[in-house]
DNA sequence: TATGAATGAGGATTCATTCAT
DNA sequence: AATGAATGAATCCTCATTCAT
């Protein structure tokens, strides 16, 4: 039992790992970085990654899902507003997150987790049109909408700080009132 | 020469062949669809592909080149709120311009191309201040990353009708004051 | 008649310009040269010189043939020793005979233009021999096994001046007496 | 640790059926033999072989490696006259050394490995002169620019034992007195 | 469970050769 | 006879996935 608990210890662990490290190697090269190069950077075999993750779409699936749930906890802690800047301002170190959302490429479906951060950023949305901060005519679809739009122009395009405050700025008073 | 005339016009078709075919299924399968499939598409033996598009690259260049064209186009019979509805309309057919012009993986450079459009967009966008439509402090760029960025948005995540509206009215009624 | 006549000019002028095209190109780029490369050199489209030499082996075969008789001819010109070293001096840019009378890669066969070359170095050697510069005991199939090697090695080794003439200096001496 | 050495064995073992196939393969049908068929004879799939050698000049030049140092080997067993002749007799066997000496075609740079096989002849050089077997006058450049040609006209001449022995003779002749 | 070697389908590209004009 | 576009087999190489150890 010992020893099967410390097996299970080190899965954990090196799943960790190899998440971590996809996590990065598709943030730095895309998804069409290979698992091999994720094993590298994960500092385990190839053979390891296969085995926590049986498709390199799981793998994609499962980055995915953990920075969702990050995301989630994230939205907690501001308000629409903040949430969108944040968003936009980690949309290159969450690319895989973005790109996925986005739909680009892989199939991929998580509509738990999605549905999370959809709940995440609907109470968002009530608390900022509770306080009249939104208008009321403003829906969930549209927010999602533009949220995941403009972190994927953010993230491919390459925005300066200043180009970022000059778009959201534009959002963020279409908003206010439509 | 009518003889020469005749040989370069079915090179001319067989061209616009492949673009129109290359359109079509990087559109439905991404920019990593195989040149193979652009050709069967196309109804031409690979080697025909490149000779007409010596890498792969080009053909993407070429598509986007036609794509960004067409797009200007469409920008001088609209004003700047129709071209937007217009172009995230178009943004699935258009799909792989909006993933190029979005930078996303393949390296391709149509600073020409891409500026003409921006020039385009900046015209619209002057008549729309102009005439009072569009806030004095919006500039250019921010227009760019929104059209770029909805569209986008709208290409990857298959929005209906209604949620193009609704996201749509959002911009705009930014877009009017900020 | 006039009309073929004058058919028949031109593309004897199209077939000087191809063989001459064909022997720069494989002189320097290797006979892995492509055939392209050699019509676009020659100035003429892909298909002439295909109607002139059936497959790029034919058109290696003429430019060799070509070559060997410029050989026999300069072999008319000069003593044994003159001829080894002029052969030595022209290796680079005889690639293309060099190589094929080496063997190396494409099947080649042209007995006749090769034993030409042959009997002209024949009677190098007699001569050689009448005026006591060669010993007797030295035949014709060594001194050709030995301009081949020497010229293949002077043209990959890349010989400078000095190298190409000791290299000589000891096959002379040899030849001289054994 | 005993597993991981079992592993690294059959690795091992593959690396050096390629290396016999690629040998072989290469020998016979010169450097333009495809990798499949290397990796069809060495009985492995395709992608092994570019596991073991990324490229196929990596290949080339692994066998190379082998071949010159199995060479330096032999050049120790024997005097230059021996070993020359030892070359020669050797040249089908070891084409595409001699090929490569040779610098055709691929771009592939050894200088250790070269370097030591010309130390080895440089000793052997030496040990002939010390012998009075050769004129001091001979340097070693000129030995191995007629070893490498002499290789090179027998593998691509192939010569019979008789005029191996009479083209051998005047160069032996020749190093002898010039 | 981890390792990492092996697999082999798939993809971009080249080029000798054919053939419609 | 010349043109040059089209063909498609062949080549090098990559990478997701499997499997023996």
């Amino acid at each position: 039992m010992l020893e099967g608990t410390q097996l299970r210890a080190d899965a954990q662990r090196n799943r960790a790992r190899i998440l971590d490290a996809a996590e990065a190697v598709f943030a730095e090269f895309g998804t069409r970085a290979s698992t091999e190069e994720v094993a590298r950077r994960a500092g385990v075999a190839i053979g390891t990654v296969f085995r926590h993750f049986p498709t390199k779409d799981d793998l994609l699936a499962a980055i995915m899902k953990r920075l969702l749930a990050q995301l989630v906890e994230e939205a907690g802690k501001r308000d629409l507003f903040a949430f969108f800047t944040h968003m936009v301002a980690q949309a290159a170190a969450k690319k895989t997150v973005v790109d996925l959302l986005a739909g680009s490429g892989v199939d991929i479906r998580l509509p738990d987790a999605v549905s999370h951060l959809e709940e995440a950023v609907g109470s968002l949305l009530e608390q900022a049109q509770a306080a009249g901060a939104v208008a009321d005519s403003v829906r969930l679809p549209e927010v999602m909408a533009l949220l995941v739009s403009v972190c994927q122009g953010a993230l491919h395009g390459g925005w300066d700080e200043q180009l970022q405050a000059h778009t959201l700025a534009v959002i963020f008073a279409g908003l206010k009132r439509d």
